[in-house]
DNA sequence: CTCTTATGTTGTCACTGTCAATTTACAAGC
DNA sequence: GCTTGTAAATTGACAGTGACAACATAAGAG
């Protein structure tokens, strides 16, 4: 019997390796993780409007109240990617920091948030519509904090804004960056002012504030 | 003949008077103006998504075809919607700066911004709704560029900023409210760093950028 | 008075989120 | 091995949405 469970075991595991995105009898193995990468595809494809939940569940060849079972709400399984989201752009960070010149710090941080939304304009834009997404999820708002709060902890650090508020810097930047993305991404600087290269102009905007 | 012209437009217009918001007979008698006034309403208790093509027509007192008359789609209503929210906007920004100290005119701009978001929120987020409003239609975009060129305007005549891009200096300070303002409708800073009063964070962010 | 057009009406379609009732697969206890 | 319970899927339904088509009526022009 021993023997049975292990094999039992082992066939599960395959299973779920081969089953990852198609189904073959009546569960499904990993449906949680199919739906989140079908998710993310359609949001890259067409925008948050286009992650339906019977969208989703098409796509992960399942049918349209499957999805109750993992994600209780439309907004549940948008906040997950959305926790996901920031976990990626968080990482990020963390890559462009540990490249970084101890003088360029607070920099890599605006540019890893700047990257982050000019190359996946969709994912952004989910990231922060409140209307879709549940800002009192635990997980969610961890995330956010930690960002935050280690960027207010590198800025603090910064020798020659030692006179500054932190926070007053921090959220002046960030506004900065998350506004000039946010408007970009809409369309708004479209063809005014040669607004070519979004990674040049932003230079520009953090010298304004914070090379002096 | 001619009194009878003058009579029949004078009932009309006392007509329409009446009706504003009241159906008497087959014809409304001023739909349009009334669908936007109930939209606004819509717009301002429960955000853009309540703003749908049968919840205003419900609320005019009308079938859930009748708007299609005068508003091809739903984008069209929510775009004339985001157009008048950019004409208001103009006319706070005029007012702000009419009663601004020529030092000061930059920075009348941008709390013309700020209050307007804070002040009606579901407004401002709309305006910004790429994907509900038709940003390629000439009227919208029409509003948005004077408002941005006339800003533009009034930075390159700021005495102190001669050495600078007039666009990056325009750009910047937009964005960096705009992204505020944006963070803070979303509940971001909800309760980060005693974030209570916006305008006295936002005129601490103006002093970063303007004042050296 | 008649004809045209603008402005309404009802009805329908496909789509959505959400719920309820049902069916199946899996695991645990005996 | 058999039963039993639970997790995970199914179908079906409901109300709400935008959009379209077919139709009705009112207003105005000739």
């Amino acid at each position: 019997m021993l023997s049975l469970s292990i094999y039992k075991q082992s066939w599960r595991c395959q299973y779920r390796i081969m089953n990852q995105d198609k189904k073959s009898g009546y569960h499904h193995g990993s449906l949680k993780e199919s739906l989140i990468l079908h998710a993310f595809n359609l949001l890259d494809e067409a925008g948050p409007d286009a992650v339906t939940i019977r969208a989703v569940a098409r796509r992960a060849q399942v049918s349209h109240a499957a999805p109750a079972n993992h994600f209780h709400d439309r907004t549940a399984l948008l906040t997950e990617l959305a926790t996901r989201l920031f976990q990626m752009l968080d990482a990020d960070v963390r890559r462009k920091l540990s490249e970084a010149e101890s003088a360029d710090r607070a920099r890599a941080y605006m540019e890893a948030l700047l990257e982050f939304g000019l190359r996946h304009p969709n994912r952004y834009l989910l990231m922060w519509r409140q209307d879709l997404v549940d800002w009192d999820d635990d997980a969610l708002s961890a995330c956010m904090d930690a960002l935050y709060d280690s960027f207010v902890n590198e800025l603090a650090n910064l020798p020659r804004q030692s006179g500054r508020d932190p926070h007053t810097l921090a959220i002046s930047l960030w506004s900065m960056i998350h506004g000039y993305v946010t408007l970009r991404l809409n369309g708004v600087f479209k063809d005014r002012s040669d607004e070519v290269s979004g990674a040049n102009r932003a230079a520009a905007m953090l010298d304004l504030m914070l090379a002096q």
